[in-house]
DNA sequence: TTCATTTCTTAATCTACATCAAGTGCCTGC
DNA sequence: GCAGGCACTTGATGTAGATTAAGAAATGAA
């Protein structure tokens, strides 16, 4: 199993003995994803977190005309749930996908709930990247509601470099909510004016 | 100090002491504000947390065109803060504004991390409450990329009977991410066509 | 009570972005 | 290695919601 990435991002916001880091582990199971292949589909409930050690996933809602709206993006490092199923335990319209061959960790909820009790400093880990990621959503959302498409693209290229080449152009054009056809009018557009 | 509905808001999460709760009181100051006066204005580090006893908040940005967004409203028994600001200590840009004459209950963000150490147990009030805000702009974001401004109103309705009347118009427009003027087209569209 | 300010409404016009349609290139699964 | 689908582009047209303007109604301060 491959542990030294999230070991590593833990160990950013707490201090881990050893030992708790093994029984950590132990409450980690691994998962091979290939492109494309779902990790939770709508519908259903959501039973883990996963940690992403290598690839990339997209999470991802349709609406009632069949488009896809991309929540998030889940590249090596970070972590990603149906957070609204995972909490109430009921059935989520969120979709897990793999962008790419993927590898992940996976915490069950009940080991979730063991780990608090047996390691509570997790509860502080789980709050500080559960503030981090609330602070990401609530930026996105502004931009959302304040700036234009073009703005939200510059954002997005400031915000997450390393994704823009990584992910097909449809995906990032549904994360930024355009459609393909207008958002690559826009790159032509940009690559029309002067660099700015 | 009116501190019975915070006690209580916070035993729906953990279980406190009679001691536990008596400590974390003293870390709580009071404050009374008036309409239209603001706790936090754009540009200002947030120090702190504040919860609701009475009256009711808001929370919003201003853009390059000088147009409000209201990111959130805080009636009493909810929490808000600058995240951004308070997590980091830089600058951030939000205003938080009474929208009529509120009481609150101040936590700074020094007694927060004191508490922490000295009432470990918060540290999973707050995962908790962080979670449950998560999965909320999680859900608004979504509703802004999928649904037409006449179901996000009905969204609105749904999720918070009781702001409908209590609030000016024009910030829940804004809150949907309307204009005034659209929102009250909107409303009266809504009231000539037969409910549904 | 009265005035001044803010909020709300209605109407005409405008625009950012969507939709529909069609063609090109490139993966990728067989 | 080939075929068929998917991603991407470009153009023509449509529309939800913005902008501008102006009057009416509500609200709060004095």
């Amino acid at each position: 199993m491959e542990t030294s990435l999230i070991l590593q991002s833990i160990s950013k916001y707490i201090h881990l003995t050893p030992e708790e880091g093994a029984y950590f582990i132990t409450l980690l199971q691994t998962k091979q994803l290939k492109r494309k292949e779902f990790l939770l589909e709508d519908g259903e409930i959501c039973k883990y977190s996963a940690f992403i050690t290598s690839g990339c996933m997209k999470g991802f809602t349709v609406d009632h005309n069949g488009f896809e709206h991309v929540m998030n993006f889940a590249p090596p490092g970070w972590w990603i749930a149906d957070m609204y199923s995972l909490i109430s335990q009921k059935p989520g319209n969120l979709n897990i996908e793999a962008n790419e061959p993927t590898d992940i960790l996976l915490l069950s909820k009940a080991n979730q709930e063991k780990l608090y009790i047996q390691v509570p400093k997790f509860e502080r880990f789980f709050r500080i990247i559960t503030e981090n990621s609330l602070v990401a959503y609530q930026q996105r959302l502004m931009d959302n509601l304040s700036l234009a498409a073009e703005e939200r693209y510059n954002n997005f290229c400031k915000r997450y470099p390393s994704l823009i080449n990584a992910l097909p152009k449809k995906d990032i054009a549904s994360y930024i909510g355009v459609t393909p056809e207008f958002f690559s009018r826009m790159q032509a557009k940009i690559l029309r004016s002067p660099a700015k």
